[in-house]
DNA sequence: GTCCTAAGATTGTTAGACAAGAATGCACGA
DNA sequence: TCGTGCATTCTTGTCTAACAATCTTAGGAC
């Protein structure tokens, strides 16, 4: 880790900016799983004041892309076998939720059909770090459009944990190149023609494979 | 609102203890919707320091209990009918998954159990306030229960959003002394049979007349 | 009456400090 | 040599004080 980091001071918040920049260093794995934050070292890479860091810690602390108890050192976690079926469990009732929604009105999300365009294009380039973002981006347009503000939180509260994992096991999931862009067109295919349950099945399956992928990975430790 | 209040040193942090003492104050009523909390209100009346009522404003603010965008003062959010509407479709998404997997066990969950006792005896003694306790509990219960870590989460995200409407149109809301437990008790009765599709639908048809018992009393403004 | 400016109010951020809890290592004894 | 206990050190929790940036409001000019 560099002694000096530089922030982007797009957002109009301090705390913002970095947030966001210790979230992206997380989900990419370039901080990895077990890694120890604490509040002084981040302030002194940042060159920004202690409360910031704790700020921006606590924020990742509630999105579960940090842990930390009172008094101890915030880390990157570490998903055991069983917090990743949890994670995919609760991900699948916003998910489900989400495409049946869709199905109803049958149209399909300009976003999400972007996203599967990149991601079709990062498979073919084996471009894999580009892959977990577009994969994301897919899902989380898939929920956007819904319209609903409360799903939609309730998705990014879980969804940085599962761009976590897949960041971090990132560079030994070599397989699966195209798999995941046709098991999303299924998806997509479902909602346009308003099949509610047929949507909500290929959903199901796409995420109980990526979960078996990511569980397989685990294994492999 | 008096000019100072005492905060109980039970949790071992003081935001814990400020927070908590505020998000009560919010959810049963007593500080209205449309208030206006500053932070140098809340440190005056509680006698802490600034930087402590914002870490509590802060997470009041990620569970929806108030709203503030930068540089604004918080306030107690006013949900319109459209946000009631949002807040109960995002609320069954994650109860029906909920009692879905309960009644996969076939077991009733004790939590549960104990706040439905509590609603009978609040309501035969029209403890309107204990009513509403008892019954946000019997639904956190019910989540809880599921033993998802995630899924709790989410489910506490909106779930304050439930208690503040609930509490604030409480004094308004004289009606439907013991509806509320006979639906309360087809849910358990249909998860202790193990029927999934009977849970959720008897889940959905309670959620439906609660939000139907709220929107009535929203349009008597 | 309307628009603009300026003062006040509120939040964002920083610095420094002290206390309390947790973790670490070292010395001492078995 | 190994394990236990204590003290040091690290880290976080909280506070005070202050300045900057932004929003709001009130007053005045036209």
């Amino acid at each position: 880790m560099s002694t000096e980091a530089r922030l982007e001071l797009g957002p109009s918040s301090l705390t913002d900016a970095l947030y966001e920049s210790i979230r992206k260093r997380i989900v990419n794995g370039e901080i990895p799983q077990g890694e120890k934050l604490t509040e002084v070292r981040l302030a002194t890479e940042y060159d920004v004041a202690r409360p910031t860091a704790k700020a921006a810690l606590e924020r990742l602390t509630a999105l579960g892309l940090l842990r930390r108890t009172a008094h101890k050192t915030a880390v990157v976690p570490v998903l055991d076998e069983a917090e990743i079926r949890d994670l995919f469990f609760s991900r699948m009732t916003i998910e489900k939720a989400a495409v049946s929604a869709l199905a109803a009105t049958g149209q399909v999300p300009a976003d999400a059909a972007r996203a599967q365009v990149a991601i079709e294009y990062a498979a073919r380039d084996r471009l894999f770090e580009n892959q977990v973002e577009a994969d994301i981006a897919f899902h989380t347009a898939l929920v956007a459009a819904v319209g609903s503000r409360r799903l939609t939180r309730m998705h990014e509260l879980i969804i940085g944990e599962v761009h976590l994992t897949m960041g971090q096991y990132q560079a030994h999931r070599k397989a699966a190149p195209t798999t995941v862009a046709e098991e999303h067109a299924a998806i997509l295919e479902a909602i346009q023609q308003g099949a509610q349950s047929a949507a909500a099945d290929h959903l199901a399956y796409h995420l109980e494979q990526a979960q078996g992928r990511l569980l397989s990975t685990l294994s492999g430790h």
